[in-house]
DNA sequence: GTTTAATGTAATTAAGACGATTACATTAAG
DNA sequence: CTTAATGTAATCGTCTTAATTACATTAAAC
């Protein structure tokens, strides 16, 4: 069970947002060819980091703005908006263990909290980086791949 | 994207084992009841929990077992036992970026670390857990919940 | 040796998610 | 009014999950 690439993707988009939109008008079009996939792949997403209040998206005109400062914009924003759990929780649990069992009647509550645990140490992760922490990232890859070229 | 429920009827199937393969033979069929699901379903998870080496289980006249003891198998080894990740990674990118674009050129490298940490420190607090730990909290909740009735 | 109870395994089904795609109404600037 | 873009619905193929039926294989027990 791989988290679907909508977390990535976004992550891409959002950072294309950031990157260009003050130059650029930013258009799901444009989002579509940098991520290589489909318009209304890209516009699905949009609608919800829209709905998550992350970016502004202009009807008519066209182009994607954040609302927020990149470093105000967690990944776990992100991941929350493009991914949303049903409950919040990240693990399944299969429905109606037999209650005539030791193990069966206890086995939800026995697991409940450290599963939720474990949800939680990788939300904190989540939640410690930002959207500027991948952009800076970005701009150190474009700087050094740069210098490597003038290196030969 | 939840996490199959695969992992905690593994989780409920080993402490089943646990608990009663001493002093009872513990079939498929068994386990099916107490998880409430087809005795296939369990037999494909025994499958998976015997070939990463957790458990055995006897042919022909039936029956399975721990093959390690219950506190050093953690809920890692279960989780990888039956919910395995192709390429090991727990987020998915879309392929082919543009590579004539800043972002998309450099974009999986920038995320690559940073998905790592995330999906690190989620599989460390799963390798901090193990069936004993589980088992353990079973026998707490059983014992409370019959002094609750003792109480009334 | 036959019976019996269990596992291993294949095949099928239904439901749901994902990603891609086409189509089109709506919007707003120029 | 034209144009370029978004919002949104509908469809499609593929994959995964979970459930189920069926049956060959195994090994103990009588």
């Amino acid at each position: 069970m791989q988290i679907s690439s909508r977390f990535t993707i976004a992550l891409h988009v959002l950072a294309c947002i950031a990157h260009f939109s003050k130059r650029t008008k930013v258009t799901s079009t444009f989002l579509a060819s940098s991520v290589n996939t489909n318009a209304v792949i890209i516009r699905n997403i949009l609608l919800q980091l829209k709905a998550a209040g992350l970016i502004r998206v202009d009807r008519g005109t066209g182009g994607a703005y954040l609302e927020q400062p990149a470093d105000e914009i967690s990944l776990l924003d992100v991941y929350r908006a493009v991914d949303p759990l049903e409950n919040g929780k990240l693990f399944r649990f299969h429905e109606n263990p037999a209650s005539d069992c030791p193990v069966g009647r206890y086995i939800r509550e026995a697991l409940d909290g450290r599963l939720s645990a474990i949800q939680e140490v990788m939300e904190l992760k989540l939640r410690s980086m930002s959207l500027e922490d991948v952009t800076a990232d970005l701009d150190d890859l474009r700087e050094k791949r740069s210098e490597a070229v003038y290196d030969r």
